[in-house]
DNA sequence: GCCGTTTTCGGCCCGACTGTTTTCAGTCG
């Protein structure tokens, strides 16, 4: 928890320090220092303690002081005074897409806007049109921007919401006044944007729970609402709820809970839930029903039920049967780490393969490989695997989509490489038709062996790209061209609905952690809730083959 | 603000698109 607190108030100072329009190198030093803290396994309190954290790179003399002082006080004197210089709200504006430091600066200094109701306000008004570099049409997107930013609401990522809520029930679950405990709701079912996060507590002293509650560190606020509900908030800005039960009525609450509403209200419409009293298992309920157990993550009334009954649930695919990660990023592109160390996190989670799938030339910003240093990293790579018994590195490419649908290496350099992962980064405007034609270009090449992140989604932050999801799986089930889950908790592309579509036209899905740091390689588990929810078995995925199958 | 098998000062991933311009600044990936 500390470490993302302390990550959270350097990304601030970087995001504040933009707004001021402070020195660029400044403010990256800031950002990289941040999100260094954000992947670190070690608390940071026990590394400040030791005097190692300037071992870690990106923290030098400077940053390691603000560290000492957030760890004692909770903020630094250099953030407070940046928080009275600039006003909360710029922060939410910057979200805006279109819209940077500078705009922000330049809307705050001439018209004072200080929040996005300012801003839509000022937009209405045809007020923001006058100011140069802007205009009617750039206003537009901004309403525009401002609308989709409240449509969102202040759903918060499975991977931001996932952990925070573990780490809370892992401190409940050790307590001998709680008899059960689990998470429920959204969370639960591992929808990739949750609104809060919610608990279930077994316990026949309600109050003593409470105080418990109350007590755990990242717990910052709580409001002890009715016999059998304690409100709060984790960190700053994510409310939890915890409901407390006696104990007989743990796993009809836990069914109840879970959901989804449509699920539930299904299942209980000729039953009381209370005629489940002291059942020991959700099981042991379903069973009762007539019906097989239904994993969380289907409980969405969109055929489970029926499949329940029937006895025909799939077989879910787990964690577990993952045998290798074929998206991975090095530092001979935007990744941070040598193929040596990736191999070897990768090798301890127990996987027999991985793929080094750095980007393609065009992608300049992310050091895109040219054609000379693509050979360079294979004779590497094989030199790796003979020295390597019982694990194997492919040699990949995550080649770029180009606009056209032409790939960014040619056909005699793809043909070498094990693993070819085909995605779009750039041209996200394309008119749907092109846009669609592009990708299939792509998924027709021989050579190519998974489309990456398909919709292109960044969730809370960016839609998908417009594409006819539907022409192009038709195509990978004809090329044999399977479809990536990228498990990064900002994509989890493509989703359940997509991934359940695929499987139904025989398109084969590759869970991929797009790792860009040997931490990374854990964000799998997201990918792997996905595809649950898309309804995936063992083997309907790519990586849970062995590498000789493979 | 960080970093150093060219370095303790002077560098620090680049290129394209957009909307505004009439030659470019801002933004994005």
């Amino acid at each position: 928890m500390k470490n993302r607190e302390v990550a959270a108030i350097l990304a601030r100072i970087a995001d504040m320090l933009e707004i001021k329009g402070d020195n660029p190198y400044k403010i990256r030093a800031y950002r990289q220092a941040a999100e260094s803290i954000y992947r670190l396994d070690e608390d940071i309190t026990t590394l400040y303690e030791k005097g190692w954290l300037r071992n870690i790179p990106g923290i030098g003399d400077a940053v390691e002081a603000k560290i000492g002082e957030i760890l004692k006080t909770g903020s630094c004197a250099y953030y407070d005074r940046l928080m009275e210089e600039i006003p909360d709200g710029l922060l939410d504006i910057l979200a805006i897409p279109g819209l940077g430091h500078k705009s922000v600066k330049m809307l705050y200094d001439n018209l004072k806007i200080e929040t996005l109701d300012e801003l839509e306000k000022a937009c209405q008004e045809g007020k923001v049109r006058n100011l140069p570099g802007l205009g009617v049409r750039r206003e537009k997107k901004i309403i525009q921007g401002i609308n989709e930013i409240k449509q969102r609401g202040d759903k918060i990522n499975l991977g931001i919401a996932l952990p925070l809520a573990q780490e809370l029930l892992d401190y409940l679950q050790k307590s001998p006044l709680i008899e059960n405990a689990s998470l429920t709701g959204s969370v639960r079912r591992g929808k990739a944007l949750v609104g809060d996060i919610d608990l279930l507590l077994a316990s026949d002293v309600p109050q003593a729970v409470y105080q418990h509650i109350k007590a755990f560190p990242a717990v910052s606020q709580t409001d002890y609402l009715e016999p059998d509900l304690v409100k709060g908030r984790l960190g700053r800005e994510i409310e939890f709820e915890a409901i407390i039960v006696s104990p007989p009525d743990f796993y009809h609450s836990l069914l109840w809970t879970t959901g989804s509403k449509e699920h539930r209200q299904r299942i209980f419409t000729r039953f009381d839930r209370r005629d489940f009293t002291g059942l020991n298992s959700e099981a042991e309920i379903y069973s009762r029903l007539g019906m097989d157990f239904i994993a969380p993550e289907l409980r969405e009334n969109i055929g489970e039920i029926e499949a329940a009954v029937a006895g025909s649930l799939p077989q879910l695919v787990n964690e577990a049967d993952i045998k290798g990660d074929l998206h991975v990023h090095s530092n001979w592109s935007d990744g941070s780490e040598r193929i040596q160390d990736l191999a070897a996190a990768a090798r301890s989670r127990g996987y027999e393969y991985m793929a080094i799938t750095d980007h393609s030339r065009s992608l300049a910003i992310s050091g895109g490989l040219s054609l000379e240093r693509l050979q360079a990293q294979g004779k590497l790579i094989d030199a790796i695997n003979d020295e390597t018994d019982g694990f194997h590195i492919f040699k990949g490419s995550e080649v770029d989509i180009l606009k056209t649908g032409e790939l960014d290496f040619p056909d005699p350099v793809l043909k070498d490489l094990d693993v070819v992962i085909a995605s779009v980064h750039s041209h996200f405007k394309l008119e749907p038709g092109q846009q669609t034609e592009r990708i299939i270009e792509a998924a027709k090449n021989e050579h190519v062996d998974i489309i990456g992140h398909l919709t292109g989604r960044l969730l809370s932050r960016r839609s998908g790209y417009e594409i006819a999801v539907d022409d192009i799986i038709e195509v990978c089930a004809r090329c044999d061209t399977a479809l990536e889950i990228n498990s990064h908790p900002d994509r989890l592309d493509i989703d359940g609905n997509i991934a359940r579509k695929a499987k139904a036209r025989g398109v084969k899905v590759a869970i991929n952690s797009d790792a860009h740091h040997k931490k990374d390689l854990d964000l799998i588990k997201y990918g792997v809730i996905t595809a649950r929810r898309g309804w995936l078995e063992a083997k309907d995925i790519l990586n849970t083959l062995s590498r000789d199958e493979l």
